[in-house]
DNA sequence: ATATTTAATTAGGTAAGCCTAAGAAGATAT
DNA sequence: ATATCTTCTTAGGCTTACCTAATTAAATAT
């Protein structure tokens, strides 16, 4: 049995692959809020492990056997995300840090029964899709709404951020996903984006906030 | 914050004071499935964490900081095992050892709105009381199906066992928590007890069994 | 009182995960 | 070509939680 350490540092690894095609070791120590040094020696592990292989190309990737335990954890979590927030109601600012921990206690089982008790959800409360059984992941279209020209207009699709800060901040404002959002104007020089969610008001949203909605439609 | 293995010992302690006034390192290392030296070693360890006390008379007690650490684990174990058994359908067989998991990544908010979901349950699959918020564990007059004589009946309060094996069997007969059992005969020799669930057909329950079945009434 | 059994502790060792500090390898700049 | 970053690995240490084997302490039996 892998530990919950292990399990941490795949999801991780899987993370990386999925942003930026292949983790190396600088970037995963930065996400596991970790040395370099130890993050070295965890992959060291992992690859004796057969989790992860060595590519030749400066990087580490998944085996398909490493690859299918993260899709695995990436379900549990999500999953525990809905559960946290549909059933009991907890906030989606918190939801993330403390389905972290309930993705490594769930059992085949128990897995198999919450997924079928929320209806076999297909996002969690952030949007991301959750992987079926198989670990198979439905793909959209989706593009940061920083991308946006002024006057497009969409649906938030994904919220990218774990921060609680953040999160509450943009669910305050109505940002959450399925959420209609206009650009009504684009501040210039790399400005910030004039938005409107829905047929509230307008509000000025940073880019760097911005890159981290993807957008629908 | 204290780890999952310190909260696990704390637990183990304070169902040893529970059954039998107070724990020493030999009961304590059988149920922790550990070697004397490994409970020992521990012992030692929570003694200079203030969350055991030496008692004079052969025994560790908990101090009122570590009591209320494995009241609040019992409470967060009992309520997922409710959790697990009446709102995923997992059985009362598994849920023990699954809840086990679970008790020690539920939150404070997460436990409250756990149990506001369930309708503050009073007590566990098992029949065990829940204990309140404070740690206060509800008592009540309860006595082993092994103590009673034939003709005496009564209703099932608790039954004391982990393992699934037993657990299984017991459910399959009836033998659950506020099923009415009669003990029609009880044969001689310190022999099984003849008993009879609700209006079912009878059973012979051997005495070590019966003793792990609580009545109350 | 002495011997035996049981209970508890100590000594020494291992593995997982983390750290700092130092060194090696690669990439970039001058 | 040489110097300077950046990235990665190694060496050496620490803590937690476990182990076996040996020792000490306490209880029980003869
Ligand atoms: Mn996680
Ligand atoms: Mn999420
Ligand atoms: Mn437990
Ligand atoms: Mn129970």
């Amino acid at each position: 049995m892998p530990s919950e350490k292990v399990e941490e540092y795949l999801e991780g690894i899987f993370k990386l692959e999925c942003e930026e095609g292949k983790a190396n070791v600088t970037r995963l120590a930065e996400r596991m809020k970790v040395t370099a040094a130890s993050a070295s020696e965890m992959l060291k592990r992992l690859e004796k492990e057969k989790l992860v292989t060595h590519k030749g190309d400066r990087g580490h990737v998944l085996t398909a056997r490493g690859e299918h335990m993260a899709r695995t954890l990436v379900r549990r979590h999500r999953l525990s995300e809905r559960f946290l927030t549909d059933v009991l109601g907890i906030g989606w600012d918190v939801a993330h840090e403390e389905a972290c921990k309930f993705e490594h206690v769930l059992s085949p089982d128990v897995e198999k029964k919450l997924a079928e008790m929320l209806g076999n959800p297909s996002t969690c409360p952030h949007g991301f899709p959750i992987p079926d059984l198989d670990g198979k992941i439905a793909q959209t279209e989706i593009r940061r709404l920083s991308s946006f020209c002024a006057s497009e207009r969409g649906v938030i699709a994904e919220v990218d951020e774990e921060g609680p800060e953040l999160l509450q901040y943009l669910s305050s404002l109505g940002l959450i996903p399925d959420a209609r959002v206009e650009v009504k104007e684009i501040a210039p020089f790399n400005g910030p984006l004039l938005v409107k969610v829905g047929r509230s008001a307008q509000y000025a949203l940073g880019r760097e906030v911005a890159s981290k909605i993807w957008m629908k439609q």
